[in-house]
This record gives C-alpha cells, sequence and structure tokens, in this order.
DNA sequence: AACTCAACCGGACCGCGGTCCGTTTATTCC
DNA sequence: GGAATAAACGGACCGCGGTCCGGTTGAGTT
C-alpha cells in the first residue's frame, strides 16, 4: 500500500546517475538543514546551493524550482497525511462514514498547517504551480470520491474544488494570523461547510 | 452614493503636492497603455517608469507594489462592480432577495474574470497582499450581510471566507485555463454551493 | 584500457520587485 | 522676492528566482 500512495505522490526518479543522486541528498539535506535553524523564507536557492556545496545550477537541474524543492521537502509529510486517510483508523481512515472523514480530513489539513503552516505555503508558491501539485490533486480526488460515497449528487468535481479552495494554505493563515481567527473556529468553519453542503437537498 | 462606495474602495489621497499628484496620473497612463499594447506581463515596474518618463523610486513612491498599482488600475472597475451591487438594479441590487444576489454576484465577479482576468489576478499579487486588498472586505462584508438577510445562521464571518475563497481569481482562472471547466460550468457551481449553504439546516 | 556521449556540473548572467539616499523642487512663512 | 523645509525625485543598488552554456564526468561499449 506504500507503493500506490507513492506512485499518486512521489516520481520515484527513474534512473540518475550516482553524482546527481548523491546531490539531490545533499540539497534536501542542506535545504532540511536551513528550515531548521533559519526558517522558510532562509531557504533561497543561493543558500542552499551554498550549504549543500554545489553549483546553483545543479540546485535548479535537480529540482525545477523553489516550489518544487519545497514539495519535496513535504513528500514525507504528505505522505504520511496521505496514507492517514486512504488507510488509516477512523475518522480519517475508511472505516469511518463519508461525512464524518471528509470532516476529519479537513480539520487535519488545518491542524497541519498551524505547525508546518509556512512550509506548505512556500511550496504552493506562485501561480501555475499552486495549483498543480500533485497532492493537491490527491485531495480534490479524495473529497469527490467522500462526497460520491456519502450519496452527494451535482458538479462534484466543481464542488469538491469549491471545498478544497476553503483549505488553502496561504488562505488559511492569512485568515489565522492577521484576521485573529483560531484554528479551532476555522476548523469548525470547515466542518458547517461541510455539513451544509451534504445535508442540502438541492 | 458615490462618495460612500469611494470611501470604502479609494483612499481619495488626502493632500499631495502638485508634481506628485502629476506624476501619478503619468504613471496611471503608462500602466494602461503598457495593458493594452503589450498585455498584463509587461507592465513591470521600470517598464511603467520608462514609458512614464520617470523614476522608477517615484513609481513606488506613488504605488506601494506592483500589485497596488494594479489595484489602483481597477479602481474604476472595482467601484463600478461594487456600484452594481450595492445600488444596481436586480439581481445585483438591493431590490432582488438575498440569495439571488448572493448567486448574481458570484456569476459577475465569475464574468468579470473572464474578461479582467490576468489583470485581476496581477492585482492579488503574492502572499500577505493578496487577502487584505479592500476590494476584498467589500466582498467579504456583502457577502456576510447577504447571508445574514438571508436568515443564515452559524459563524457567518467564517462561512463567508470560505464561499469567497471559491472566486478566488488565481484559482478560477486556474480551474477555467489548465482544469478547461468553462466559465458557465464554475458559476453554475457557485450557484449550487450557495443554494446547498443557504438551504442547510445544520 | 581507451573511447564515446549523454548526462551532469558550476557559476556568470538576466530581469524582476523593491530599497536607499544624495539631489531637486513645490510650498509656506516672513 | 527670498529663505527654510518637508516632500518628492531618480537611478544606482540589492537579493531573489530562474536561465544558459562551456567544461567535466560517470557509465556503458568494444
Amino acid at each position: 500500500m506504500a507503493d500506490s500512495s507513492r506512485q499518486l505522490l512521489s516520481a520515484p526518479v527513474p534512473s540518475e546517475r550516482a553524482d546527481a543522486a548523491r546531490n539531490r541528498a545533499l540539497i534536501l539535506d542542506a535545504a532540511w538543514r536551513l528550515v531548521r535553524t533559519s526558517g522558510v523564507d532562509a531557504v533561497t536557492m543561493d543558500a542552499v546551493a551554498r550549504e549543500a556545496g554545489v553549483g546553483k545550477g545543479t540546485v535548479f537541474r535537480r529540482f525545477t524550482s523553489r516550489a518544487q524543492l519545497m514539495q519535496s521537502l513535504l513528500n514525507a509529510s504528505e505522505l504520511d497525511f496521505q496514507q492517514q486517510f486512504l488507510f488509516g483508523p477512523p475518522p480519517l481512515g475508511p472505516e469511518a462514514d463519508p461525512i464524518t472523514r471528509l470532516i476529519a480530513f479537513g480539520r487535519a489539513r488545518i491542524d497541519l498547517l498551524a505547525t508546518q503552516g509556512d512550509l506548505l505555503r512556500a511550496a504552493d508558491g506562485t501561480s501555475t504551480s499552486r495549483y498543480s501539485a500533485p497532492a493537491r490533486a490527491a485531495s480534490h480526488l479524495h473529497i469527490t470520491v467522500l462526497l460520491r460515497a456519502a450519496g452527494v449528487e451535482g458538479d462534484l468535481p466543481v464542488l469538491s474544488f469549491n471545498l478544497l479552495a476553503s483549505l488553502d494554505s496561504a488562505l488559511v493563515l492569512h485568515e489565522n494570523r492577521a484576521q485573529l481567527i483560531s484554528m479551532e473556529r476555522l476548523a469548525a468553519g470547515w466542518e458547517d461547510l461541510v455539513r451544509r453542503v451534504a445535508s442540502a437537498t438541492v
């Protein structure tokens, strides 16, 4: 089961030359070190290159953009998160009923934002890449499946997009920090939204 | 009534020296010219400065950031939009019932995105400024008021945030262009979402 | 072991948004 | 009109993400 989620989330890097693989590891290590010691904002591509003892071009060769590097840093936790809601115990996992799972899914996301918020936001990056990350596609699919399982009818793909919009990392962090709305309140808002959507007869 | 919306949306720039006001106009003109001739992406701050025959520092003195310059460009249409849903004819204006107005509001936003999408997205900018624009606050307030008028109960501020999230410019444009979901379908999705939220008994 | 070549490497380079600061200018007060 | 001063000006400057390309190197082939 680790394999199926791995396929969804992390491109396994088919065949990489020895030095290339070594440098990928060096770069990820260096990036982690910088995150830990100086925070996400300090993780500039130049800094990573310097810290890894590698040319800047190499960093961009291994990771197309800063956002993708951040996504790679998060890969482990995203994978874990995905395992939780695909195969884990209730309320996230498959043994709970769909609506419960959907609510738990949003709550878990918001909790994750509370702890890894800046990193997640950095991984979202700007404009185009923002909405095309594999993890996002997985979330969208998950929501669609749960809605269908709950017997919700309508344009489920679009409805799922609209629900997912409420969980956007930058948005949630802004509401929490700038608007001073607690994470608990946002989580309750998610639950409320889901219940309304699911209980409605349109 | 123009005054009240003007107060909401456009800071009237209390007292500005003659040369400052002149340069503000020059800069806005130059920016419009660039948008028209070469598209939004061509509106770099250097290009605007050059086109306006003004130093780069001056551009940043009049407009704090690129995003704010874009917002100023949109000020006229945002103002118009706001007038429409505050004082205009139904279904946007106050003579229609709240839910009708709310649906029309989202549809109008999506229509606006179809025509002025890139400009609106550029005005949203990155990270912090994105969610703190005056126009956004106005939209949020409007949604809250309509929900309350419709008799919807619950945490209306948060619920409004969650609804508003579905109308995010970058998000809508991405779904339209990358996911190939037509604007009509997105508008229908908005209507569906609003009806579900409003009709639900939680 | 020598050969080949695609893959990889490094760092100079680019354009961008944004800042800084020495110089200029509109306004106000006498 | 002239002096004083706060405001505005302009362009050199910075750090960033991202690109380019000439030199290098690892991995199969004979």
